[in-house]
DNA sequence: ATTGTTTATGCAACCAGTTGCATAAATGCG
DNA sequence: CGCATTTATGCAACTGGTTGCATAAACAAT
């Protein structure tokens, strides 16, 4: 060990020690607080509908980026409106504003993918038959389930509505959803084929 | 505090400290072993061809890993032939053929999606523009790239040979590849479409 | 042969994400 | 009222994955 642990890097960020490069969670929620002021239960309900098609979190990564985020000052909290176990509201500062703009068009290469099933099947074709029909069948209902989702709330929220730009972008959002779960559904289909006909 | 941290769970494991649910690591492995012996650095190699379409790993992961399986009794070291720095080369004990067997079928929930362009866009949408066009091309071209290379896999090792149950599934995972990479495409040819027309 | 490069292996430290649990306020019920 | 349940917040510990670096053997060039 020549230098100190991580020496250089987080020198322009000392006290936050906030990483220089992507990280999507933060802006994420940065982004959800772009509309409104939210607590952290609310943002994990947020989660769950329309930037969690893409971006999953649980409540307690919520709560600690949270703190993170307030701790660099990118936002604050409301005071303390005593709901439900004192909930505490949080809103987007400019700065918050800012840093989101800021990354937007960072670079940053595309997260590997990592799907399971695949290596399984690949597993399959090695050591199998091992019965995997009935798993596969199990993973196309969740599918198919959570595509009825996404077209009854694109039916809801763009069929026939105006197409401004931010509409546009947020539908698209949304169909990349729901190719992606279409897709899903087509490769389970064909597995279960060449599965099924041993 | 109430319970020493960690109690339980891993009593059935003691000395290896596996833990009991599925993790696919150590299983692409042990699929990537079931063809031939393999050192880590070939496994490296492998992982950015075949299996790594899906699941990615970097070469020290795969050195942990390796010594995990070991540990575990899933593969052994064969004598150490001295190549290049001293290559180990590893292959898949009949309890890891095994573990492998028992692995493919068990339940498992599809990771959720992780995009974070989806979440750029979503940011776009509330914030922009911000000159994310530019990111969206080199991603293009980045996901273009990969289907190229997947298409001559497709076309050299699939194309016009008989399909076995065996080949028509590893085939199925390379489609799945290409349809993703297809459907990335079309998704960021259509944001460009609505960033370009502000 | 010495020196620099490439291939192979690996340790140590770090960080993101997960899990299990704790606490506390509000609500609903008998 | 008292007690269980639900909603909201949060700590602590763990684990998978990443990054930076170290070491060592083989090879290549001069």
């Amino acid at each position: 060990m020549k230098n100190p642990p991580d020496s250089g890097k987080m020198a322009a960020f000392a006290v936050s020690s906030r990483r220089t490069l992507s990280m999507s969670l933060p802006h994420a929620l940065l982004t959800a607080l772009v509309e409104h002021p939210c607590s952290g239960s609310e943002l994990a309900e947020r989660f769950d509908k329309s930037i969690g098609y893409f971006w999953h979190a649980t409540h307690q990564q919520i709560y600690r980026e949270l703190a993170r985020l307030e701790e660099a000052g990118w936002i604050e909290a409301l005071p303390a409106e005593t709901g439900r176990g004192r909930k505490r509201q949080f809103r987007l500062l400019p700065s918050g504003r800012k840093e989101l703009r800021r990354w937007i068009a960072e670079q940053q290469d595309p997260t590997p993918l990592r799907d399971e099933l695949m290596v399984r099947l690949r597993a399959e074709a090695a050591v199998g038959p091992t019965g995997l029909e009935k798993e596969i069948a199990r993973l196309q209902a969740m599918h198919q389930a959570k595509l009825d989702i996404y077209q009854r709330i694109e039916r809801r929220d763009f069929i026939g509505k105006e197409p401004s730009r931010e509409r546009r972008l947020q539908h698209l959002v949304l169909k990349a959803g729901i190719l992606h779960e279409e897709l899903s559904l087509a490769i389970a289909k064909e597995a279960l084929e060449i599965l099924e006909q041993q």
